[in-house]
RNA sequence: GGGCGAUUAGCUCAGUUGGUUAGAGCGCAUGCAUGACACGCAUGAGGUCACAGGUUCGAAUCCUGUAUCGCCCA
């Protein structure tokens, strides 16, 4: 017997080698073919950020999809699992700028935007080389043939392709809108790139005089503000209408201080809240959201006061009292509102100052705070329109977000768990418009160029227009002209009509993109020819290319379209213009929950507009880890585990195992995390388990592999063909295999993974080893070529079972067995064998494996020692169950280290300690020490009167007795009588 | 403020449509170098199922409320 297994599984010496083979074999390539949809699986994996490394959140993800990318292609589907990451335009060159100024104390402004993007790029590139090896690392089958990215060209011409239609259908548009702005990085951000942060400020109320104050009228109305130097753009102050200290001067007007514009006193129920504060709110429109919309409903002015670098701008004067105030250049919220204190309190107008605290939005990316701002921005609508819109599949509906809010509803898209469509439904019903405009140097350029007249816009101009979509004719490029809201301009957008043009917009937008020239600067010579004459005859026109990209969501809402080829239709023969009549709609998407509106509702929205179908049938929301204080894993907490470290310490497999097992239904995971005494790497002693079961997998196939040389790996027609032939325990262990064949499926296709893990723990640990190789040993010594067989078959199944969540060591062992064909990658997975069904002998061994436990215990109750043979008698109710004890006496025997004598009528030896089952009772003679004995006993006694006192309380309530089902009312009858045999059994000291 | 979730053994969690004595892993206790494995084996101890009401013959499970913690959206 030579094993070529060492005693330990050292994950390193097989993860390397064996993932390189998978790669070899082209495993996880999925080629289009003729099979049908419905044997057909395809993930799209959800981009990471190319912004850092993986943690554990994306372990758990890539873990979930390749779990069903694996299964699904042992299934026998063409299964194809679609990797990529993201450019995560903000984040990612906030983390550039961060390190360039850490590092080299410079400024994007120093490097210039050819130079940061520059700089962009090779981050990019550092941090997806390392993203993609991780996901190796932890076993992902993906098909890296197809990586993309979504600043690449095939996702570039995705993003064109869908601005232009977009654009062509009215649904984007220009508008003034107060955005979040980030007044570092100098660009809009969305609301979910902001956190709010309690700040200890302070609230100032103000004197506002009264203009052409009549008899009886205050002087002043006081208001109160945590920002002072937002005054400089009020437009109004509000109060209550019912407000009766005020109402009679709504319509009249104050003075604001320091720019002496007169405003108006306006009346607003929305806005005021007359308990709070004096009951007279300022009103700003640019710089406040309610005010904004205050104003929108009054029609009021606004004033912005902010340049793009948080600066006040040159409205930041005026005149008050004869005398002249100017705060133009400071710094908005601080030097400029410690001026304004300062003026208001030599005016003698501050009323009081009181400490306050308040909630202050900060920008994730820069951490300084968020100014409200007014400026220009792209909006992609998303209500209903005049008239409606079409999908690409010719259905009309009313708008962007119903098409998707219908999907849902419809169950096109069906979310698990239920309880997050809630969430997904209510936040499209907003249908917000979306601002996909960022001033920012990394990420896809906004596909417009504007031409400016320097008329006022007219027939002319109409005329000039029209002069420049015929000289674009030439180049096969239809021109979409807006006229702008807000100059004597138009918003142009190059649509191609055919695919050359398509790439020589491509090209053009590749050249900014990559910032291989600056656009500004026009010094053209590397760029292609052709990409030349396009951009002069623009600049021939006066056009200009936009400086603004698009919102990273953009790109990442197209992403099952963009990376199966879209706007491609499937008419050429290459591989990759097949992907998406043959892999689109994918099978299911596997996400995080907070990003089920920002990402997963816009995919939904897209995939419909642009080609009419749901991009996925199947959204799964996994659960997000935590530490084991609950708190989330952060960088600044410094509580983050790296998967990585996890892989070097405990495999790939323990991870995955581990993981899966704590993922159950609920929305947080919790991992205890502790400091590793030797590396100082964070880690959980939770992954153990993993580990461990990984060791035990391993030990149990080595046992099995040497103890079967020369011997098949059995069909299961030839199983089927010796259970004629087998025990109890062949039997048994059959129908243990069997049963965890249909519980992997079940928790497999409903995403229960928890369950995954603890059905293929329990039969490989519980069943198997504990019980069945124990079984097994005796006969192996004498080369039983029946439990051989099964144990061969056994493993042979287990193997694939396990293979979907514990890939490498599957594999691994899988390599030693005897006449596989191919890789267990590739292997058939197993199937629910009705055959193989075993009810009875389950029950059998389970009345074999209780009596082995009593006689166990008694032992060590004793303290016997281990060697030792036991007398023990059985004595059986019937003369059928001592049949079955006859056939479990070869099991009982070893594994209790007893002797067994078994008869109905068979006398209780002397000094015998008791034990008592249903339809058994075990004497264990020459053991017995009365003492302990009656301590044992009279504990059981104990139990036993507490059972039987409820059961016959139950059965003598007659209204139990009439309501309950027959079959738990018989059941308990059943129990009841056994309780009580077994009483009378110890009372009598089993006589 | 709105929505969602959690609260079960020392820790981390299961517990399918309400039904016989609420389970697992880790940890703990006792014993064990046993021809696969000490990353192991055997056995055991440990629970008023957050709290208060209600529905029901019967509640960890359903309903109402309270408390604590967390997440998402404003």
């Amino acid at each position: 017997m030579t094993t070529e297994l060492a005693p330990q599984y050292d994950p390193k010496a097989v993860e390397t080698r064996i993932y390189a083979q998978w790669l070899d074999a082209r495993a996880f390539h999925a080629v289009p073919d003729d099979r049908p949809p419905e044997r057909r699986f395809s993930i799209v994996i959800p981009p990471p950020n190319v912004t850092g490394a993986l943690h554990l959140g994306h372990a758990i993800n890539g873990t979930v999809q390749d779990v069903l990318i694996r299964y699904h292609r042992m299934k026998g589907d063409n299964t194809l699992w679609m990797p990529g990451t993201d450019h995560a335009g903000i984040a990612t060159q906030a983390v550039v700028e961060k390190r360039l100024f850490e590092e080299e104390k410079k400024t994007r402004h120093d490097l210039g935007k050819q130079g940061l993007v520059q700089r962009i790029w090779q981050w990019k590139d550092e941090y997806q080389t390392r993203i993609i090896s991780q996901l190796k690392l932890i076993g992902s089958s993906c098909d890296w043939d197809r990586t993309r990215f979504t600043l690449d060209d095939q996702c570039a011409g995705a993003v064109h392709e869908a601005f232009f239609k977009l654009v062509k259908d009215g649904l984007i548009f220009r508008g003034l809108r107060l955005v979040n702005w980030d007044t570092q990085l100098q660009t809009a951000v969305a609301d979910d790139e902001i956190y709010y942060e309690t700040v200890q400020g302070q609230l100032t109320s103000i004197r506002y005089p009264v203009v052409e104050r009549r008899a009886g009228e205050p002087e002043f109305l006081i208001v109160a503000t945590t920002r002072p130097e937002t005054m400089l753009g009020d437009t109004a102050v509000a109060v209550h209408p019912d407000d009766s200290r005020y109402n009679k001067l709504i319509g009249r007007q104050v003075m604001v201080p320091l720019v002496g514009r007169k405003i108006p006193i306006i009346a607003d129920g929305l806005l005021v809240d007359p308990k709070f504060g004096t009951g007279v709110v300022k009103v700003t429109p640019a710089h406040d959201p309610s005010d904004y919309a205050t104003g929108q409903r009054h029609g009021l002015q606004r004033i912005n006061l902010l340049t793009p670098d948080g600066k006040v701008n040159g409205s930041g004067k005026g005149t008050f009292g004869g005398k002249d105030y100017d705060y133009t250049g400071l710094k908005f919220a601080t030097a400029a509102r410690q001026k304004v204190l300062e003026d208001l309190e030599s005016l003698g107008l501050i009323v009081e100052k009181k400490p306050h605290e308040h909630e202050v939005g900060h920008s994730d990316r820069s951490k300084t705070p968020i100014e409200p701002y007014l400026s220009e921005q792209w909006f992609v609508k998303m209500g209903d329109v005049k008239g409606g819109i079409t999908l690409a599949d010719g259905r009309k509906t009313s708008g962007l977000a119903q098409a998707a809010i219908d999907a849902l509803r419809d169950g096109r898209v069906k979310i698990t768990p239920e309880r997050y469509a809630k969430g997904y439904i209510d936040w499209l019903s907003q249908k917000r418009d979306w601002c996909i405009s960022r001033q920012l140097w990394w990420g896809h350029p906004i596909p417009v160029w504007t031409v400016k007249t320097d008329r006022p816009t007219g027939e002319d101009t109409r005329k000039e227009l029209d002069g420049l979509k015929q000289a674009f004719l030439a180049y096969d490029i239809a021109l979409l002209a807006h006229q702008s809201n807000f100059d004597s301009s138009f918003q142009i957008a190059m649509a191609p009509k055919t695919s050359a043009a398509q790439k020589l917009i491509a090209e053009v937008f590749r050249c900014y993109r990559q910032s291989q020239l600056s656009p500004e600067d026009r010094s053209f010579t590397t760029w292609h020819p052709d990409v030349i004459r396009l951009v002069l005859a623009l600049g021939g026109v006066g056009a200009i290319p936009g400086t603004e990209v698009l919102d990273t969501w953009f790109s990442s809402a197209l992403w099952p379209l963009s990376t199966m080829g879209w706007p491609a239709q499937g008419t050429s023969d290459q591989d990759q213009d097949q992907l998406l009549p043959y892999f689109y709609p994918t099978s299911v998407l596997s996400t995080a929950r907070e990003i089920l509106s920002l990402w997963v509702a816009r995919m939904v929205m897209f995939g419909l507009y642009l080609h009419g179908d749901v991009p996925f049938k199947q959204v799964y929301i996994h659960a997000v880890i935590q530490d084991g204080q609950g708190r989330p894993m952060k960088k600044s907490l410094g509580n983050g585990v790296d998967p990585v470290d996890i892989v070097d310490s405990h495999g790939a497999d323990a991870l995955r195992y581990t993981l899966a097992s704590m993922i159950t239904d609920t929305q947080d995971i919790r991992l205890p995390v502790v400091k590793d005494k030797t590396t100082g790497r964070n880690t959980s002693p939770r992954f153990d388990a993993g580990r461990n079961f990984a060791n035990k997998i391993w030990n149990a196939s080595r046992f099995i592999l040497s103890n079967t040389a020369d011997v098949a790996v059995p069909t299961t027609e030839e199983i089927i063909a010796l259970i004629p032939n087998v025990d109890i325990a062949d039997r048994w262990i059959l129908a243990r295999l069997n049963y965890t064949v249909g519980l992997v499926d079940e928790s497999i296709n409903y995403f229960r993974f928890a369950p995954l893990a603890a059905a293929l723990y329990e039969f490989l640990w519980n069943d198997l080893c504990d019980w069945y190789l124990e079984i097994a040993k005796n006969r192996l010594r004498q080369k039983d070529r029946v439990v051989q067989s099964i144990l061969l078959y056994c493993l042979d199944n287990s193997l694939r079972l396990l293979h979907p969540l514990m890939p490498f060591i599957s594999e691994a062992i899988w390599e030693k067995l005897p006449q596989r064909a191919g890789p267990v990658i590739t292997a058939p997975f197993p199937r629910v064998i009705p055959q193989l069904a075993a009810p009875q002998a389950e029950g059998q061994l389970a009345l074999v494996q209780v009596i082995t436990r009593k006689i166990r215990d008694i032992r060590n109750q004793y303290n016997v020692d281990a060697k030792k043979t036991l007398a023990v008698t059985l004595q059986p109710a019937t003369a059928e169950i001592q049949l079955l004890l006859e056939a479990g006496r070869g099991i009982v025997e070893p594994l209790s280290g007893s002797v067994l004598t078994i008869a109905v009528d068979a006398p209780k030896p002397a000094d015998a300690a008791v034990a008592i089952v249903p339809d058994v009772r075990i004497f264990v003679a020459g053991v017995i020490d009365p003492e302990v004995e009656m301590q044992r006993l009279a504990k059981r006694r104990a139990e036993l009167e507490r059972f039987i006192a409820g059961n016959r309380a139950k059965l003598a309530n007659e209204a139990f007795v009439s309501k309950a089902p027959a079959k738990v009312v018989e059941g308990l009858k059943a129990q009841l009588a056994e309780q009580e045999s077994e009483l009378a059994a110890i009372a009598g000291g089993g006589e």
